[in-house]
DNA sequence: CGGACAAGCTGA
DNA sequence: CAGCTTGTCCGG
């Protein structure tokens, strides 16, 4: 555990909102204090130094635009309260250029640009992202390189919200907020937290306890909590509450009602999702998905990002921001505390903050069991789908069966006949595949002639791992009926056993068994986070499945029984992947260790002539790479975000659509 | 972005 | 030279 970094403060840069102003924001670090009592109350934007708004700067609501453009605040609004009610982020239509437009206030009483006759505001529509999050948005657009607009468009209330949401606190200064009652869901006691900034990682002996309250306790720090699959999250989520309102991020939102109708048990102001925006804005803890990270938090005192390695925290549209490094960013400009918690935690949540784990013998009982049926010495032409000894274990299972199947890897493997190792290439990172009369590394980074590189056997088998046939071939085995989940059957079969996608791991509410029947497609899919998507699959099931101690558990056929993804389950210990992945990136430049981007759509090629020219000239720290074209995408590769972003900011962007995915994860 | 306007092309 | 397309600029 001694081994993980030390979270470095990561560069803070912004673009600003007109076009060739570039530069570095300096993040504000107000005074912090740990009770939301002590804290003043934030002020109401002060509108104007002189009590009276006469001009405000304007980011009209058009993309391709990204300009700023200044209006007076009409005479008749200073009467009738609008004039007060104008701050940074409230939403205006404008008229501009003979249309009329929605657009921010991005700056209150601003300097108008001399010369030019200024237009009255039209209307004021209401609330709209207040000031942080506005700069929070700024940030964002150059970090996934993308408009400030399409971020403004995620943060902005669904419906007009012309002002915050009523409270009416139980009691004079305090917020519902922090009511939670301290004796409720403690934090089991073996929780070992970080012990200050300046050690790198926690090292306590074991019989030294912590609380999930421990976490929370400095100012500014970021914690990545590795908790075993089983755990539940509202522990965490009420150990933030008490620092006062909370930002709480989960990947789904069955997490997201489960958590907020939690701590709306306990007492806790909770404002879920963008449809309580008003709550919001009045001041609540927030508990929703990723875009609750663009909510109004006027009092944030905590952040906690809850599964931070799942794949659905990150838009799947350009920009392509992601929750975990939106609420870092948002945390920071706060100082608030930052809990990430993980059963496997990621390598840029390990960059980011210390780990915190617990007891060894805690996480090991949240973890199923968890059985490998190695399949290297069976035969691969007889052995078909199903691994000696499955038969049995479906049997005995206690309860309903969940058989995932993946299809999606379409590429097929080939193994041994005489010894049944797979063919991969010889770092082990990629199948190989037929090509011709010789093999060929999936990434194309290897040839040789069909021998196995075990035994020397020229005798190679295709392994094809039929679908339709896997139901009917399962219910023989079984000898008992077999239903079937895919994502577009909706209802949920009745059977005991299920098979099906990895959708049947979201489908279903709670197994006995869970059993990954091909989990070798997973190990060597040509991705680079392979060996972290494979692993967050096995804590899916896990999830699924629940604690060993409740009878959960797991089997996984593999000809790879040593693969440290597959020994992670095991025993319960994901550093293993943590580490070999960190090794095997850091050597390679992947990230977090470098940054990437991928380049797509008709305007592609151009603007990718236009990088290559103008990367030409970068010296090796600032170097970037350009890769492809691979099925029309082109990928970008450099050692830090910073030249990677600089020269996507540099080069105009062509008419045709572009779009561009900066910290792709399925690369 | 979308409108305005100027420059360039075409057909009578 | 009207009528149309294409390109560039600008909006407050």
């Amino acid at each position: 555990m001694g081994e993980y970094q030390s979270p470095g403060r990561p560069e803070v840069g912004a673009g600003a909102l007109n076009p060739g102003v570039q530069g570095h924001l300096d993040i504000e670090e107000p005074d912090y204090q740990r009770s939301p009592l002590s804290r003043p109350a934030p002020a109401a934007e002060p509108v104007s130094r002189a009590g009276r708004v006469t001009v405000v700067r304007v980011l009209p609501d058009v993309v391709r635009l990204e300009k700023t453009f200044d209006y007076v605040v009409p005479e008749a609004w200073h009467a009738d309260g609008r004039a007060q009610r104008l701050q940074v982020g409230s939403i205006v239509r404008v008229n501009l250029g003979g249309r009329r437009l929605r657009a921010w206030v991005v700056e209150v009483d601003a300097e108008p640009t001399p010369g030019i006759e200024l237009q009255p505001l039209a209307q004021l529509v209401g609330m709209g992202p207040p000031a942080e999050v506005l700069k929070l948005a700024e940030w964002a657009a150059r970090r996934w390189a993308g408009r400030t607009v399409s971020l403004l468009r995620t943060a902005s209330p669904p419906r007009v919200v012309r002002a915050p949401a009523q409270v009416k606190p139980s009691r004079p200064g305090m917020t519902a907020s922090n009511r939670g009652r301290r004796d409720e869901v403690r934090a089991p006691a073996q929780v070992k937290a970080p012990q200050s900034s300046r050690t790198p990682a926690p090292t306590l002996p074991s019989d030294q306890n912590g609380s999930f309250d421990d976490l929370f306790g400095r100012p500014g720090a970021v914690t990545v909590l590795r908790c075993p699959p089983a755990n539940d999250a509202l522990g965490v989520a009420q150990a933030a509450v008490r620092c006062g309102d909370a930002l709480i991020i989960a990947p789904g939102l069955e997490q997201v009602r489960r958590l907020s109708a939690g701590l709306r048990r306990r007492g806790v102001r909770v404002a879920r999702g963008f449809d309580d925006w008003a709550v919001a804005a009045a001041g609540a803890t927030v508990v929703g998905t990723r875009t609750a990270v663009w909510l109004p938090m006027p009092r944030l005192a905590a952040v906690v990002v809850i599964d931070e390695h799942s794949e659905s925290l990150q838009s799947e549209q350009a920009p392509t921001w992601h929750a975990r490094e939106v609420a870092l960013q948002r945390a920071r400009s706060v100082s608030a505390p930052t809990v990430l918690t993980s059963p496997a935690p990621t390598l840029e949540a390990l960059q980011a903050g210390e780990l915190a784990t617990f007891d060894r013998r805690a996480e090991i009982a949240g973890w199923p069991e968890v059985r490998v049926l190695d399949r290297r010495h069976e035969d691969p032409v007889r052995g078909g789908l199903f691994a000696e000894g499955l038969r049995d274990l479906l049997s005995a299972a206690d309860g309903r069966v969940a058989v995932v199947l993946n299809r999606k890897g379409r590429g097929r493997l080939l193994a041994c006949r005489a010894c049944g190792e797979l063919a991969r290439s010889s770092d082990g990172r990629a199948p190989m595949r037929l090509v011709g009369d010789q093999l060929e590394a999936a990434d194309g980074s290897e040839r040789r002639p069909v021998v196995c590189a075990a035994c020397g056997s020229t005798v190679l088998r295709i392994l094809r791992i039929g679908v339709t046939r896997a139901r009917e071939e399962l219910a023989a085995l079984a000898g008992e009926p077999v239903g079937e989940v895919s994502s577009d059957t909706d209802a949920a079969a009745s059977e005991r056993i299920v098979i099906g996608t990895e959708a049947v791991l979201w489908r279903l509410e709670s197994v006995a068994l869970v059993v990954y029947l091909d989990f070798d497609q997973e190990l060597l899919a040509a991705r680079q986070r392979a060996s972290e998507q494979a692993l967050a699959l096995l804590v899916r099931g896990a999830r699924l499945a629940g604690a060993r101690s409740t009878g959960g558990r797991i089997v996984i056929q593999t000809r790879q029984p040593q693969h440290p993804v597959i020994q992670a389950a095991v025993r319960a210990d994901p550093r293993l992947v943590a580490d070999s992945e960190r090794r095997r990136r850091q050597s390679s430049g992947l990230p977090p260790f470098g940054a990437q981007a991928r380049v797509s759509g008709a305007g592609a090629e151009m603007f990718v002539a236009g990088l290559r020219e103008q990367s030409a000239d970068l010296r090796d720290e600032s170097r970037v790479d350009v890769l492809g074209p691979f099925e029309g995408s082109f990928l970008l590769r450099a050692p830090s975000h910073e030249p990677l972003l600089d020269l996507l900011a540099a080069v105009p962007r062509p008419a045709e659509r572009l779009r561009i995915e900066v910290d792709p994860l399925r690369v």
